[in-house]
DNA sequence: ATTACTACTTACCGAGTAG
DNA sequence: TCTACTCGGTAAGTAGTAA
């Protein structure tokens, strides 16, 4: 679903978005709603049968899911449509209230497995990180777990945003995925990177912070503690 | 310009969004901005002379100024084109924050020159009014004086948005323009409506507010009280 | 009532190119 | 260089209609 929404971008119909936005208004973001193609034409300024074919449409592209009966068509905006939605909303937002365009996280310090510090160091990974990062990560990551659910819907916003690819490569031994970073302040003082996994969400309660320091020196933090990350988009 | 406004509703072309989105993004809503047809196309995945047309579009709409010279296209988005820019902003929040879309301006009490009373009481605004804002008004307004700069933005803002258009009209001895109003609740408790002159921006820190009481007396308020109006869009 | 197919028309895009 | 014209192909819209 990640990468989806990554080759999303390069495509994005401003026509999808006008009518998934309609759909929005109507209250598909939330929950499944009865919309015939007659009404969804007579709000969107086309025939019966063009809205038709657009709901063909943005289902093929994943962004709605839809149940077709007699009576009319039940629809719901998928988490992809809902995504697109919601860059357009935080790219009007940096347009009109100037914000730096970020999102601020905020985690609890806790003691991985220490794989991170394994991975982060890979050559390849590393080379990448210093051209596409600006700088030489330290090799380990800050690991922050998200406990509530304010942070926890923060975490699923990210999701909207392409962020900055890491390409994955595979020595003879095993396969290392693609990751997906973006640039962060970390309590407001230290640069840094948040990196995901780009193929699983396995774990969309863990934030994992690259530095070109050690972070848990460098702001003597020890596990519990609270650390906030500015992701700058 | 309020009523070009108006007429842009009608043809609200997701094309021209997207455009306008774009030059935003590029800085074109506060300033003038260089932009080549070939810089545009590239940001927009069209092609040079596809950009050519959409800007000759959207000029022709209103929606941007323009100035092409030999080494480019210097482009601002005008207020038509920012209004058009704020609508969706302002949809997509009461979509993602389940705001109930409304703008609340403060405004102080004083007296007009009594001429309320006269324009509401014409037979002919009056039958729209309550055809269209659903109460027949109180013969007077209530006049908010706009003394602070935030809720001169908040004026502004009521641009974006077209509200109820009551028809003008003209008698033997004069013509009565079209009005412009939105359902409001003042001070978080009476029904009523704002209305604007659609023709003129004369008074853009009056706010004039209708209802089918005498607010003065309902909300015990003399000159110089303040006053909560919330605009519902 | 619906949705969505086929056939036809319109309008849009991009190539080539002039100013 | 730039912008923006004409023109031909095609994508997208509508009408009619079947299911």
């Amino acid at each position: 679903m990640v990468i989806k929404n990554l080759m999303e971008n390069s495509k994005e119909d401003p026509r999808d978005f006008f009518i998934l936005y309609k759909l929005a208004e109507m209250g598909a973001r939330e929950k499944v709603v009865k919309i015939s193609t007659k009404f969804l034409a007579s709000r969107i300024g086309l025939s019966q049968q063009s809205a038709s074919r657009r709901l063909i449409e943005l289902e093929r592209k994943g962004l709605i899911h839809r149940t077709v009966t007699r009576e009319g068509s039940f629809i719901k905006i998928t988490k992809t449509g809902e995504n697109f939605l919601r860059r357009v909303y935080l790219g009007l937002s940096a347009i009109f209230e100037g914000k730096p365009h970020s999102i601020t996280i905020e985690g609890r310090v806790f003691s991985g497995l220490g794989e991170g510090a394994y991975y982060v160091s890979r050559k390849i990974y590393r080379k990448q990180f210093v051209e596409k990062l600006g700088f030489d990560p330290y090799p380990g990551t800050l690991n922050l777990k998200i406990t509530d659910g304010r942070n926890a819907r923060l975490m699923m916003e990210l999701d909207a945003f392409p962020g900055i690819e890491i390409r994955g490569f595979r020595n003879k031994s095993r396969t290392y995925g693609p990751v997906r970073c973006f640039h962060a302040v970390i309590n407001g003082r230290e640069k840094g990177a948040v990196v995901f996994a780009l193929r699983s969400h396995y774990n969309r309660n863990v934030l994992e912070v690259i530095a070109p320091v050690c972070l848990r020196k460098h702001l003597k933090l020890k596990d519990g503690d609270k650390v906030k990350v500015e992701v700058l988009l």
